[in-house]
DNA sequence: CGCCAGGCTTCTA
DNA sequence: TAGAAGCATGGC
């Protein structure tokens, strides 16, 4: 149930949407912790998310959950069905039951694909902290902080300009897809076209400086609702190495495997499960 | 001080 | 086609 007044909507327990995993997830990075919930900025909009699993209530303006929040968090998805599909993988389906309540964002692309080639080599407090830097700098001001950026300036920008971000050798891959996309080469909004296959949608990022194969999933997944993409990073790779010794194929679930893919980092990454070994030589 | 963090590019065999 | 170094920065 959605019920909406003026300057609130309070979803119920059918939408699974638990603030908490959901923010803490690493998806994104400009959903801050605040008074028993969470702020958040995205799309020029601003909004407090508070709540849990089974009553999640959102602080905005009406029109913008309609116009904007209900696509960001997807909520007219449902989970049960790819959750549904699990039961006979013993570690998918403990990973499944300890990120119930994930739910995977629609973040914007240019965004997603920015804070992305920050994230290379880098941890979460500082890439939180980057993209803060970011916003703040060149981002158009709201009540109570700063939108992301446009490509369209970030474009303009010289690495010098830049240099207060203090995204070291990341930078220029910054500007490099602010260019791309400002200028055209690069159509972000095409790459969530179910029928543009997976290889291809991959290909168009990667053809970008500094996005390889993980950045560019991170970016299908997040920022497009592409649930085909599974993002293998260092702890997925152990992971998967300790819990599929024969391999774990991700085609074998083109509708649900990003899904999947969050549920096990949310468990690697929590030690929910037995840490994985230092690393595997397979 | 040295090592490493949610990778990627480049260079080498 | 695989493996290793180097990459800017900051935390430990």
């Amino acid at each position: 149930m959605i019920s909406v007044t003026p300057g609130e909507t309070v979803l119920t327990k059918e939408h699974a949407f638990d603030p908490q995993k959901t923010f803490t997830c690493g998806q994104c990075f400009r959903f801050q912790p605040k008074a028993e919930g969470f702020f958040g900025i995205a799309g020029g909009r601003e909004i407090f998310v508070s709540g849990s699993r089974n009553e999640t209530r959102l602080l905005c303006p009406a029109e913008d959950f309609a116009a904007f929040w209900r696509t960001y968090f997807d909520i007219d998805r449902p989970y049960e069905p790819y959750r549904a599909q699990i039961a006979g993988d013993p570690f998918l389906k403990a990973a499944a039951e300890f990120g119930d309540g994930i739910r995977i964002l629609r973040q914007e692309p240019f965004e997603t694909l920015c804070t992305f080639i920050l994230s290379q080599c880098n941890n979460i407090p500082r890439i939180t902290a980057l993209v803060e830097r970011l916003a703040r700098h060149f981002g158009r001001p709201t009540p109570s902080g700063y939108a992301f950026p446009e490509p369209e300036t970030l474009a303009l920008l010289s690495p010098e300009d830049l240099a207060p971000v203090r995204a070291g050798y990341r930078a220029p891959y910054l500007l490099a897809a602010a260019r791309a996309v400002a200028e055209g080469r690069l159509d972000l909004s095409a790459l969530s076209d179910p029928s543009l296959p997976l290889n291809e949608a991959r290909a168009r990022l990667t053809a970008l400086p500094g996005v390889g194969r993980k950045v560019a999933d991170c970016v299908l997944l997040f920022g497009q609702g592409r649930w085909d993409a599974f993002p293998v990073d260092v702890w997925m790779r152990r992971a998967l190495a300790q819990y599929y010794p024969a391999g774990f194929q991700p085609e074998n679930y083109p509708a649900a495997a990003g899904l999947y893919q969050q549920y096990m980092f949310f468990t690697s990454g929590t030690s929910a499960t037995p840490a994985p070994p230092p690393e595997e030589h397979v």
